[in-house]
DNA sequence: TTTTCTGCAAATGCTTTGCATGGGA
DNA sequence: TCCCATGCAAAGCATTTGCAGAAAA
């Protein structure tokens, strides 16, 4: 069902093609963004890592991340308030639905929205990059527990 | 055609209702932002309310728009890699169609999509509580000068 | 062997906070 | 007069950078 398996193999030969060298750290670090679907923050990431490489550092963990951002490999969702969140299964934009009190974040089925950027981006004679659509609400979790 | 007056009397009331003061500085502060159509940053309002006011400190102008903001009067847009903007025309979630070169930010129309926050929000049992909706491109002038 | 990567620590950029003084109401 | 707001400086947090030593290829 979930094939991270080939979204990690896929992630190693991108980086191959690059010239990247595939270390240890890097491994464990494709590893956990093919098979997180809860988009990970960089310390998320770091905790994760560590329990297999203890001596690994936070700065290793955002330089792989920026190079994986840099290639298009990794979907970067920015806060104002607080770490940024990523998404290494699903790296084109799509919508994502945010709890404001826990901040788990989802990935909902929407459709028919496909078409909207290009079209407003035409429309302002802007050259289409890319999108973002969140929705911030109250999961059913912290709803009850208010 | 654009009635920023009305907008900073909208303002300057909703501060009395709370029994915030109205000091000079606040003031200037809420005229920019009741004016501004171009989503400015907090650097960028301290920049202008230096001109009138040049004794105003940063901290200033971050704690009214932090007041604004929690008053949901001002709309902020945060950024992973650079400082937020914010909208204190149209504080209600709307489209934004941002220039990833200049930082530009447009508000276009968009229609008919209204309804898909809400309905995305109960297909997953959450409570909508706002939504973002922002479109990356280039702007037609930063297009030329590529 | 060559060159890139790692890990540490220091630096950065944006934003918030603490506190003494000043100024609205 | 009484508090709240201001302005300064320091602190805070997420992220980036510089660099010497370690390790891919």
């Amino acid at each position: 069902m979930d094939d991270w398996q080939a979204r990690l193999e896929e992630l190693v030969s991108k980086l191959r093609e690059r010239d990247y060298r595939i270390t240890p750290q890097r491994l464990a670090i494709l590893k956990i963004l093919a098979v997180s679907d809860n988009h990970p923050s960089v310390e998320q990431v770091y905790e994760q890592i560590r329990r297999e490489f203890p001596t690994t550092s936070l700065a290793t963990v955002y330089k792989t991340i920026a190079t994986l951002k840099e290639m298009g490999e990794v979907l970067e969702l920015g806060f104002a308030d607080c770490a940024s969140r990523y998404d290494g299964k699903r790296p084109k934009p799509h919508t994502h639905l945010i709890c404001v009190k826990c901040r788990t974040i989802l990935d909902p089925d929407v459709k028919n929205l496909e078409s909207v950027p290009l079209h407003v981006a035409q429309q302002a004679g802007f050259r289409l990059v890319s999108h973002r659509f969140d929705i911030y609400g109250l999961c059913p979790r912290c709803q009850s527990e208010e």
